[in-house]
DNA sequence: AGGTGATGTGAATCCCGGTTCACTTCTTGG
DNA sequence: CCAAGAAGTGAACCGGGATTCACATCACCT
């Protein structure tokens, strides 16, 4: 908290007059990021298009974001915290899942999916995707990463793809 | 560590003189507990079978372990720990990953998956199935589990096999 | 200008549980 | 049977950092 005030050019005590509590202070703040997050991983939810497209829409929006700022997606998806804090990063989690859950069954209805339980699906998917990143993205392991980013993203989006799309040989 | 400690019928200190820090202690077991588990997947993982029914056998072990014991799962999974024993839950994590690895590596070889990187797909593998299995293990979540246990795990493991396998339509 | 409530301040407080240590008790090899 | 070291004891210590609070300052209204 110290370090925040100093940051923010305040007192420690002015803090306690916004929030009532450190954990309450982080959490408001994760919300508010989560949001943002959410709110494009939404959009490129949307739109006319097939579900597998709008899928892999979403896959290669989640996955670009978490690249491109690596440290935050680190925080939302893997950073140890407060028990307040994973509270809201369950919500997170979930709300992403929600998203793809409205998806998976758009992609049933089309019959471009096979029969399945689309929370279960999208809950799959989020894991999927926040396992697979959570290696590249975590801050000590600095090691050069075994692809390039763009085979990367068609890896993993291709994993997500066929997770719910139908098999050729049952 | 006064809790273990009388649970352990000992006195504090005594922890002391086996373990020189409340971290390790908890490292330690958390490495004890999840080489059974990790020994457990491996089996399942062994054998002649095809990679598929292989995967399979993999994902139901891990499935069925977790529902059969939730807490210790949640504990494994997901519960919130020190730093050290975070250490050892991504050693954890990356050791099923390389069973998996090798099982995806197999499946290609086999020609039974098309081609993949082994290590993403195993990673991813085990996102999947950590993030699906977290719901229904969460202390908390006492909410009665959408999906009878067996359908649950069907689904799970059609979505493990579908991930890794040819899609009919690319 | 004066009063009133909101906001800012930061050193001091307080709490908590991991860790220590001086002492006792057990174990073992000679 | 007797050192001498190992293992056990648990009350007290201690560090760190979140939180408090008595006081100063500000903003706004009459």
């Amino acid at each position: 908290m110290q370090i925040v005030a100093a940051d923010a050019g305040v007192a420690t005590g002015t803090i306690y007059r916004h929030f009532p509590s450190k954990a309450e202070l982080f959490a408001t703040v994760f919300q508010r990021v989560a949001g943002q997050e959410v709110d494009a991983v939404a959009a490129a939810a949307g739109g006319p298009d097939s579900a597998a497209i709008r899928l892999q829409r979403v896959a290669e929006t989640f996955i670009q974001r978490a690249l491109a700022a690596p440290r935050l997606a680190y925080a939302l998806l893997a950073e140890p915290v407060d028990p307040l804090v994973e509270a809201e990063r369950l919500v997170f989690r979930r709300t992403y899942a929600a998203i793809l859950a409205d998806l998976v069954d758009d992609g049933i209805r089309q019959a471009a999916f096979p029969p399945q339980s689309p929370d279960l699906s999208a809950t799959a998917l989020v894991g999927l995707l926040a396992e697979t990143l959570v290696g590249p993205l975590s801050p000590q392991a600095a090691d050069p990463p075994a692809l390039p980013v763009n085979e990367f993203t068609q890896e993993i989006v291709a994993l997500c793809l066929r997770a719910v799309s139908a098999r050729s040989h049952p």
